[in-house]
DNA sequence: AAGTATATCGTACATTTGTACAAGTTGCCA
DNA sequence: TGGCAACTTGTACAAATGTACGATATACTT
């Protein structure tokens, strides 16, 4: 299953594609119910955005029931670096070194957090 | 000029905003010399995308000649501020941090970027 | 067995986006 | 001063996006 055969998400569809990765699996209600404070979409629209996701290849479902359960079938560090990829490559010329130097002067992380970052790094 | 009454760049959008950036003034012709290798649109693509930047109000032009001479108006940092923003929001849950551990533990960025950032950092 | 609540499916529709042609306009060279 | 070459303007159009209604199917309750 290779990235590069799933065509690009759209903003609403990438919201239920982070909703889906954090439930694991669930139905358009579910879906509906972990849909962040103030954003009110209706059931149908959820609907319709879990279809082309399916259509798009980056999530399946089962029939349990009259519903339907969906789950995610793309990895999401799959599919968030990919559009990392495509951010960096418009805004920082590519460059994810120049996007994190963005980060660290515009006090979007700080000492703290780069010291994490450092043991991640490993030495 | 409040960052809010911008309404969000689109991709293309955004690329000609970049070349732009770089030119600090540019005809047309100019923003079409440098398009990254590869990358073929057409001029009146282009010029119709400057239309947009400009209605968007991200850029203005004066008249030289025949010709329109656009130049940015608005800031690079706040545009690519609030991109970030937007990014960040949907794909690491608003968390900068986030996005910067993603980084490290994918390996995007490395120990001598880090050491970089530290010193961006002050201390 | 019939009704009801709940699902899905087909479809729709206004906008935005990416892309570009054709026609009209204007500055400048010969 | 006539005409070309370079520009802008108006317009177009298909595909993607965000959003959702109405009709149909189906499982469970009474």
């Amino acid at each position: 299953m290779n990235k590069c055969d799933l065509r690009a998400l759209s903003g609403a569809e990438t919201e239920i594609m982070v909703i889906l990765w954090e439930l694991e699996r669930g139905s358009v209600q579910d879906v509906c119910g972990r849909l962040p404070e103030g954003r009110s979409i209706a059931y149908a629209t959820v609907q319709t955005l879990l279809r082309r996701l399916e259509k798009k290849g980056y999530i399946g479902h089962d029939v349990v029931g009259k519903a339907h359960v969906f789950y995610p079938v793309a990895e999401r560090d799959e599919v968030v670096g990919s559009a990392l990829g495509v951010f960096v490559d418009k805004l920082f010329d590519g460059s994810c070194a120049g996007l994190a130097q963005y980060l660290a002067e515009h006090g979007k992380i700080d000492a703290d957090d780069i010291d994490k970052l450092r043991d991640i790094t490993g030495k």
